[in-house]
DNA sequence: GACGCTATGGAATAAAAATTCCAAAACAGG
DNA sequence: CCTGTTTTGGAATTTTTATTCCATAGCGTC
């Protein structure tokens, strides 16, 4: 078997070969098929100690590949390296001004658009508010979380974070037009989040569990949101909009601080 | 004198000097100005070869630099290649010693792992693989789209911005296991989501699409995923995670990309 | 043209890296 | 539970690479 001549050829043959691989190897596929870019920089042993498998093993990983050993494998990505750092920013204003519209473009975008949401929640954040919300809801027996429509992937993970930090949360997704209201009971807590333009349903339930008496956590857009006045703690997040949509970057970001915060509160 | 701390102060102190040194030193400077990218991936042969001076020539250039050597001064080359990772494991392993677990340190955590996620987004997005999954899926009628689990709240993104753009999408997300293979129709197309550990029944929607000829998009974690050869096109994400949980900017960045550039595209 | 200084090239040495090999562990099949 | 096979870890070895050192060449000054 002879060695790839290319990089592609390189993900090629790794994408074939990673199945038949036993642990050790396979350790090593996966290690360098999400670290391919540090190749081309690392020695052997700076790679076998991320991949955490003793150098040996990734030299016979490259053989299996089909090289000769290392080297021949690392000269492979030394030849083709080009390094991104004559800075991304450049490279954002290329893609701007030419190829507008189309998809990489795009993307550039909404990369950006995330980078700033987050810097722009990593400035502003009220954590006071967010401290407050993660005692509220580290405090409560069953959590209940709404968000519909562009909030829903949100109101999506937060809930299944939360499983997965064994803190019991349902999320009020609508489906069927049922409506699980009567699952809100005393010593529960509620999280709802809405954007403008805000989700009626959304607003609903939050007014109902604060009419019982629930504490509401309420994550929306700005301090006004009519969330707001039927929330006992806000969070607000400075999402910036490409077009239409909004990258949720900074949204998820906050939310899964919030119930990785919960989680750890309700283990101890 | 010391050592250039950063590739700035590098380039700062190489212009400072190059005017004072003699003839094949300064070789070394102008060989080195022009190749800096270089420096990462060669040996000291190498680049002296390059320059055209002794290697041992280049040994003292890096001395008068005031580095101690070459492995010093290639150390900063290295490093500054993908600034992202060597820190960040570091930090995450800082905030569990120090004051972890603060609602807002967490939320810090969350927004660096998002942060960086982008950015390596950007560095290594395939826009060619970009373009052509848009391509694909402007040529189908419907579109299927599948993500479970933490892969969910991107599906159901997707499927929204889909909608928002009047494109047909169907969402099939499990509720009561129902299955909605049936629906997949010559003409249409399917966009499956999944990491590791990859869920079941996103590989077999996706390959029920596949047995029918219908073009998959697959959008995961690595080239070597199962789900990479159920794909006619796939699109990587290099999701930094913290802790059990990804933060999901990158690949929602990724899929409202794909999903815009889908929508404009069946305008036109 | 001789003297002192700096610069230079290359060979010698030291350090680090890659690579191989083998004994032990894990594993699968009978 | 034993047996043959595969996989593994680590130490030994080889190769490559960086680094030092010194003899010599160049160069300006007196």
């Amino acid at each position: 078997m002879s060695a790839p001549a290319s990089i592609d050829e390189f993900r090629i043959r790794l994408a074939e070969v990673t199945d038949t691989l036993p642990k050790r190897l396979r350790q090593c596929a996966e290690f360098i098929a999400a670290n391919t870019d540090r190749i081309a920089v690392s020695t052997v042993a700076e790679l076998a100690v991320g991949a955490d498998v003793p150098p040996s093993a990734l030299m016979r990983f490259c053989q299996i590949l089909g090289f000769s050993g290392f080297t021949e494998m690392q000269r492979l990505f030394r030849e083709a390296y080009s390094p991104g750092w004559p800075d991304y920013g450049t490279r954002l204003k290329n893609l701007k001004e030419n190829g507008a519209g189309s998809p990489a473009a795009l993307l550039a975008e909404f990369v950006e658009a995330g980078r700033l949401s987050l810097e722009q929640l990593a400035k502003s954040a009220d954590e006071a508010a967010l401290s407050q919300a993660a005692a509220q809801l580290a405090g409560a027996e069953t959590l209940h979380v709404i968000g519909l429509r562009r909030a829903y992937p949100v109101a999506s993970y937060l809930t299944y974070v939360f499983e997965k930090m064994q803190v019991p949360a349902m999320l009020h997704d609508g489906v069927g037009k049922l409506d699980h209201r009567h699952a809100l009971r005393k010593g529960d807590a509620c999280v709802a989040i809405t954007f403008a333009p805000y989700s009626d349903e959304t607003l609903a339930l939050a007014a109902d569990a604060q009419a019982r008496g629930l504490p509401v956590i309420g994550i929306t857009d700005r301090l006004t949101s009519p969330l707001a006045r039927l929330s006992a703690t806000v969070l607000t997040v400075p999402e910036v909009d490409f077009g239409a949509f909004r990258s949720l970057s900074a949204t998820l970001a906050l939310s899964i601080a919030l119930a990785v915060a919960v989680g750890t509160a309700r283990e101890g």
